[in-house]
DNA sequence: CGGGACTGTCACGAGGCTGTAACGTGTTGC
DNA sequence: GCAACACGTTACAGCCTCGTGACAGTCCCG
């Protein structure tokens, strides 16, 4: 398993606490960024983006809470996933947690293997193959470094969803999603949405993409839901 | 909602746990197939292999982790997702577990809301058609990946029923099944149609291959049921 | 503070899909 | 030959899905 040259983010405020998460989680191959407050967190998850991010809750200052909601807002950092670190297991943080868009949740005391273990199903639940920097499907071009899309070098004019939408769908082309599949993928984990919302971005990239005639891409498969195929 | 009819493979030793189980899940409309033990759920798995399994850690014989490894390292059953049950909260066993590639566990005494919530977004996250499951028949090819048919290189146009219909005898050639075996596999369990429906859908499928001459595949066995073969 | 961009939800309507009945055709058994 | 039967085929009404436009709320930026 080459789980290594991950990189993991640790946000916690008590010193002692990092120190011991950054000797598991080096034992355990991971490389590890520390900060000690949202703020400095900012800092360093602009320097390099990490694999993950492992987020106390109870923090002075900005709460981890506001922290992740700012990561799952922002498109750049929307996809890296998130462990959030209670103190309490208290049922109601947790919810707001998963519905934030968090993609677990551990509850101190926790046990090192255990936090290991999770990290490693959360890994491996993002997509492996999907880190391609750029992709030009028949004259399609979407450029994940620069977020940009240009259809015939004519550049196309997207929404953060939307280019997310786009550059989901190109990189798992010939494969059908459902709506809620694509809510996972492209809104992120446990977030509440509704399932026709869906419905509505992929009018609005295909109304994006009809001036170069690539709208036919995006297709509907009825009863199931869309694909991607640059079968026009 | 089109959860319904996903089909579950419990693995459970303790019959008065399965019954538990089976009651649960079916009243989450989900469909349930048991197994006492891992030869028996290997022969279940041959049979029809499940949208999920569940099970159980610890049982006489062949244990759940060997049997979770035997899955995964089977490039046909590897994206069938597994939900493990423990015992009690056994700190390493689950560490294993995950490390293994369950995709969750849940451990007794479990909560069925919780059960049930754990297994649908385990089903939310899984693709359909899994791994590359393509099969190709005489110039015939059904992928179920991106949910698409074609002849000879043509489309063919289907409704999601005659592509269900479709698949399921195009992955059980040569095999007469009766129309009641056919509505329990392709429209699901608890489902109350006319057994004549069946046949309605034969003809539909029939004239959508029609024009590139397979409509022989499908072959009507007079006094049973309909059979695939690629013998036209 | 005001405007613009973006998002999520809803309501409406067109069209496709589905199940059933009804009728047609071939087959079996007497 | 003629019922009885099994299956083929067609027509159709109702339902469901999806496309689409509108709209209110939110966030950001000048």
């Amino acid at each position: 398993m080459s789980m290594a040259n991950k990189v993991i983010l640790v946000v916690e405020d008590e010193a002692s606490i990092r120190e011991m998460l950054r000797f598991a989680l080096q034992r355990a191959e991971f490389s590890v960024v520390e900060a000690g407050d949202v703020q400095a967190a900012r800092l360093k998850m602009a320097e390099r983006r990490p694999d993950l991010v492992l987020l106390d809750w109870m923090m002075p200052g900005v709460s981890g809470l506001e922290f992740a909601r700012e990561l799952k807002g922002n498109p750049t950092t929307r996809d890296v996933p998130i462990i959030m670190v209670t103190a309490r297991a208290e049922e109601e943080d947790r919810v707001r947690g998963l519905n934030l868009g968090c993609d677990d949740y551990v509850s101190k005391p926790f046990s090192f293997p255990e936090l290991i273990a999770r990290i490693n199903a959360v890994l491996r639940r993002t997509v492996p193959g999907g880190e391609e920097e750029r992709m030009a499907i028949n004259g399609l071009e979407v450029d994940a470094a620069s977020q940009r899309v240009t259809a015939k070098g004519q550049p196309v004019r997207l929404g953060p969803t939307e280019y997310k939408l786009l550059h989901f769908f190109a990189s798992h082309p010939e494969r059908v999603y459902t709506r809620e599949q694509v809510l996972d993928r492209v809104w992120g984990h446990n977030v509440y949405v509704e399932e026709r919302t869906v419905d509505v971005h992929i009018r609005r990239l295909r109304k994006a993409l009809e001036p170069f005639g690539y709208d036919g891409m995006i297709q509907t498969v009825r009863g199931t839901g869309y694909r991607f195929s640059e079968k026009i």
